[in-house]
DNA sequence: CTCGTTTGTCAACGCTTGTTGGCAAAACCA
DNA sequence: TGGTTTTGCCAACAAGCGTTGACAAACGAG
């Protein structure tokens, strides 16, 4: 061994090949779903490898659905433009990319890649909020709305596959999201009533 | 047998106490964890009496995950109210019943569940949208859009249980929403610059 | 009471799953 | 060259799954 950190392995290929094939799956199927067998089918390669090089099915969720949002930086923007800007980066960013699929699809029944879930966007977003919020204390809040908005988007669109979200193009997605996106970051949090009608009619 | 359609049954009880349970267990596990054996154990009843009942787990899940959103009418309500009565009403509605949660966690990686998800929306939704939307043609993406927004809170808070999506009481979160659904439905459609911006700073 | 039907239990099937250990070839180092 | 490590394949395991069919008890109609 001549390099004792991240020495280059002849094994490199195999394990890439793994973690491609393991997205594909784990975003085409879900965790369950998608078995060792048929991600070592798609690899090329027998099931034991991906054992040997990733321990179990659990770690080797993981090492897959690890996701930067890349979010850029919004400080020199216009502030008006911040939400439509913000909304095409999320679209392009997922357009490319299985890892957030296969994160939704985990995530729904499987509290590890939950919790990845959370930790990505109240690390990720929160921060941008907390820079945008008129007021820094609702700033988590402001990123929980925007992962709603977002995610509930993402679900329509690429899992449940609702035909009229799916036949929006990019544009058009901007241009309905955009607004709803600005006011959940930068618009003033809302009064609530301190005591809210309990019933009213139906 | 005395009445030829919808006879009372002996076994009615036990029908309903599997249906419960799957209810449960569906909305907790998703549709590939929750088991036919699990579910029987909760009923309290051998799992070949789930099969004798509902032919099979597919089936089950289709007698489980009936969904009626119970949408109220809306046409004698002040327009600008619209948006926080609907808001209002999934979350109510929603609150108190595991269906939706099931159907989420199925729809994800179960294509009829996904389907009866679409459907839930388009037969629903779709038509409110119809009767609000400024212009008629626009009601699909409507309904579309307001499905993003309220599936994704519920993907939030009751899935993922992203802490402040959690946090919000009703009233906040009607606050929030409201607005959002309210443009969606009856807002005007955004143009669409013709020749969208190909590409711009990041 | 008696006979047919309904309700429920039990044991088992065939299959798929994640996971393991052994073994052969290839690659590397001396 | 010889010895060690790495890479890969093969066969098998224990467990869990949906599903099936046989059989006993409870029930209802005549």
């Amino acid at each position: 061994m001549l390099n004792t950190m991240t020495a280059a392995r002849r094994s490199d290929g195999t394990r890439a090949a793994i973690l491609t094939a393991a997205r594909e799956r784990f975003a085409a199927d879900g965790f369950e779903r998608a078995t060792i067998r048929a991600i070592a089918a798609d690899a090329n390669i027998d099931p034991s490898l991906v054992m040997r090089y990733y321990g179990n099915k659990e770690k080797l969720f993981a090492a897959a659905a690890e996701f930067d949002l890349r979010l850029p930086d919004l400080t020199a923007l216009p502030p008006e433009r911040i939400g439509a800007v913000l909304v095409e980066h999320f679209l392009e960013r997922w357009a490319g990319d299985e890892t957030l699929l296969a994160l939704i699809r985990a995530a729904v029944s499987h509290e590890a890649a939950a919790e990845r879930m959370r930790e990505v966007f109240a690390t990720q977003v929160g921060p941008v909020a907390a820079r945008l919020a008129p007021d820094p204390a609702t700033a988590a809040v402001r990123a929980g709305l925007v992962a709603t908005q977002m995610l509930g988007f993402a679900l329509c669109r690429f899992v449940l596959r609702v035909p009229p979200v799916v036949a929006l193009d990019r544009a058009e997605a901007v241009a309905w999201l955009a607004p709803t996106v600005q006011r959940y970051l930068l618009g003033e949090a809302p009064t609530v009533p301190i005591d809210p009608p309990a019933d009213f009619a139906h």
